[in-house]
RNA sequence: AGGCGCGUAGCUCAGUGGGAGAGCGCUACAUUGACACUGUAGAGGUCGCCAGUUCAAUCCUGGCCGCGCCUACCA
């Protein structure tokens, strides 16, 4: 039964007729991951969408569910170089260009297996229609971003600390690092005053959490305020296994309470530490490596090339031989991990793109204010909204290879060729301006989300605004998705949308929640227990599995799989089937009279209309 | 460190300032014709705990206990 249908409406899909004279109703779907499969979040958020692009359909409404795909940079390439592994081959090995032929090849081999699968859902997508983050247009789009921001002085290319993953060898943005609390230790270290005792003090204690990077100190920071260290600022401590002296330098940064109330300051291994360092204008040298090894001069050769937590024991053990450790306590730490690698990221000074969203965040938060869009449930209203306050700017390129290579190219002097906002296509290196210099494009890629940011608009025509489906379509109307990814994708669509089409993207913000486990655990795969989708709609139907996740869609609440509920869908699914095949012989005469039919719809539009009305509202 | 959510029948969960609900499970009865069985009836709950507001609290306020999640540059 449904096979035939699934069918029908793969062959034939849905259209949506930008020329039509009914008024448009756009729902983009959440891209799923181009090489993923389907599980139970798309079935949530396919679900959903599809029962109110169905209802406004058959409300009169020129209804679009614009599907399509995302190319997930980090995602597919860690998942290709698995597959590499598994043959004993690295990407380095293979090259550039021949590691992209695999994951393209990867992309044709499981990329259509997503839509298939949706298809089995019966969602009423426009299948003539699917769009893929990695298209020629959509590629368009994010080349057309990144020209436009950088012109506005938005984008720009800078040193600073960021999150590097050492396994994956690429930076991340704040959002792909996952903090976990761990137990570590808070040593207590002296640094020597130069020139002897003070009052009798002939050393500054201060209390470090990563004693193997004592080699990258450039100071030493106190409270400018601290009576304990008023009388020695300015003065020189020696780096402990070592013959550097650094400065005692004062900082409102440093909290007086915490530990000794003396900071270290490692301005290229600590965000914090940079900070201090800039306003100081301190050096930044580096004594970590992109394996997350001691290196460099700064490193006594006894330690050199080792693996960071390696060292870490080593170097205490030599702290303590030389005098200089005071002190070890038990002390918990906020570890960061890399989501893909789980690696835990190591803060390294990088030259890197970056995006400055501020600008751009005081627009939404003014849109949000002035209620350009509803939040539902309104209680991420808020959480929308504190992000947006505390945004920071994006790091967006990323050492990978599959991705948008990012526009920007650099001459021999270092300087930096970007194309212009008339012509962003044009490469500079086809450009006559730049002949007789020698360009090389910047290997980098952009981060994911720096392109699926674009997608309420990048599909539908965008960067150009003539585009009949941009004219007809955008802004969209609800956005739904699961609430994890609120700030990854919901946030970011918002800040480009704002930026680059001046326009809210969706007028609302339907969030749902996550499908746990029947024990109340999140599904992963290294968890091993996910659901599979396909299979529940092979034992019970599409119907089933619609029914149960519809029903159990309240509110944002995570949602306990529970089997009970496909089995509910079932039954109901089959009581309509069942009634349908009872009143059939006996409804037969209002099927086929026209005035007994609008007798009956009448009807049922009246034991409906409760229902129907809220559902209506979703078009403002 | 801040923020948010959850705690209601054996299980999974809705819900509301005034009568405590659904599905499954359980019990009893009925049922060969639309049946992936279904229908009818029933048992089952100090709505986490304490205090407050109110004529009235499962719901509002405060506190506590338990569970979960999200943010965060106190080394």
């Amino acid at each position: 039964m449904e096979p035939r249908w699934v069918r029908r409406w793969a062959d034939e899909p849905f259209r949506a007729d930008p020329a039509s004279t009914k008024p448009p109703f756009t729902i983009v779907i959440p891209p799923p991951n181009v090489t993923g499969n389907l599980h139970l979040g798309h079935a949530f958020d396919n679900a959903i969408i599809d029962t109110l692009i169905r209802f406004k359909r058959m409300r009169g409404f020129e209804a679009l569910f614009q599907p399509g795909t995302d190319h997930a940079g980090i995602a597919t390439q860690v998942q290709v170089e698995r597959a590499l592994a598994a043959e004993g081959l690295d990407r380095h090995a293979l090259g550039r260009d021949a590691f992209l032929e695999r994951v393209w090849a990867w992309k044709e081999r499981y990329g259509g297996i997503i839509y298939e699968q949706l298809q089995r859902l019966g969602v009423s997508a426009d299948w003539s229609r699917t769009r893929f983050t990695m298209d020629e247009g959509l590629s368009r789009a994010v080349r057309t971003q990144f020209v436009e921001l950088y012109h506005r002085g938005l984008v720009y290319r800078g040193e600073r600390i960021v999150q590097w993953d050492p396994i994956s060898q690429t930076t991340l943005s704040d959002l792909e690092v996952d903090r976990e609390e761990r137990p570590g230790k808070l040593y207590t270290l002296a640094y020597e005053l130069e020139g002897g005792a003070v009052d009798g003090v002939d050393a500054i204690l201060i209390a470090t959490v990563r004693p193997e990077t004592i080699f990258a100190d450039v100071a030493v920071a106190v409270h400018p305020e601290d009576p304990r260290y008023a009388a020695l600022v300015g003065r020189r401590v020696r780096i402990p296994l070592t013959e550097r002296f650094v400065p005692l330098i004062s900082d409102e940064a440093v909290e007086r309470e915490f530990g000794t109330g003396a900071l270290k300051i490692t301005p290229a291994h600590d965000p914090t530490d940079f900070e201090i360092g800039e306003r100081h204008g301190l050096a930044r040298p580096s004594v970590i490596d992109r394996e997350a090894r001691l290196h460099g001069e700064l490193v006594p050769a006894a330690f050199r090339g080792m693996d960071r937590f390696d060292a870490r024991t080593v170097v205490v053990a030599a702290l303590g031989e030389a005098g200089a450790l005071r002190e070890v306590r038990d002390h918990t730490v906020a570890l960061g991990f890399s989501q893909r690698t789980k690696a835990p990221v190591e803060p390294l000074l990088s030259l890197q793109w970056f995006y400055d969203v501020r600008p751009a965040a005081q627009r939404v938060l003014e849109a949000l204010d002035a209620g350009a869009m509803r939040i539902v449930p309104e209680r991420y209203a808020k959480v929308n909204r504190d992000w947006l306050e505390a945004i920071r700017p994006w790091n967006i390129s990323r050492q990978l290879w599959w991705g948008h290579r990012i526009p920007a190219w650099y001459d021999e002097d270092g300087q930096v060729i970007v194309p212009e906002p008339e012509a962003p296509l044009r490469d500079p290196s086809d450009d006559s301006r730049y002949a007789g210099r020698t360009l090389t494009q910047d290997p980098d890629v952009f981060d994911t989300w720096f392109s699926s940011n674009l997608w309420p608009f990048s599909t539908l025509g965008w960067p150009d605004e003539q585009d009949p489906f941009f004219q007809r379509f955008y802004p969209t109307d609800v956005l739904v998705t699961g609430y994890d990814i609120l700030f990854f994708w919901v946030a970011r669509m918002q800040l480009a949308a704002y930026e680059l089409t001046d326009r809210a993207p969706f007028h609302t913000v339907m969030l749902h929640g996550l499908v746990l486990d029947a024990e109340g655990q999140k599904m992963s795969k290294s968890r091993g227990n996910g659901i599979d989708p396909l299979e529940v709609m092979d034992a019970s139907g599409a119907d089933a599995l619609r029914f149960a996740v519809a029903y159990a869609s309240t509110g944002a609440q995570d949602v306990r799989w529970d089997e009970r509920r496909v089995e509910m869908g079932r039954a109901f699914a089959n009581k309509l089937w069942n009634a349908a095949r009872f009143a059939l012989p006996y409804t037969l005469p209002f099927i086929q009279s026209f005035a007994l039919r609008q007798m009956a719809v009448k009807h049922c539009n009246s034991i409906t209309k409760p229902s129907a009305k809220p559902l209506h509202h979703l078009r403002r």
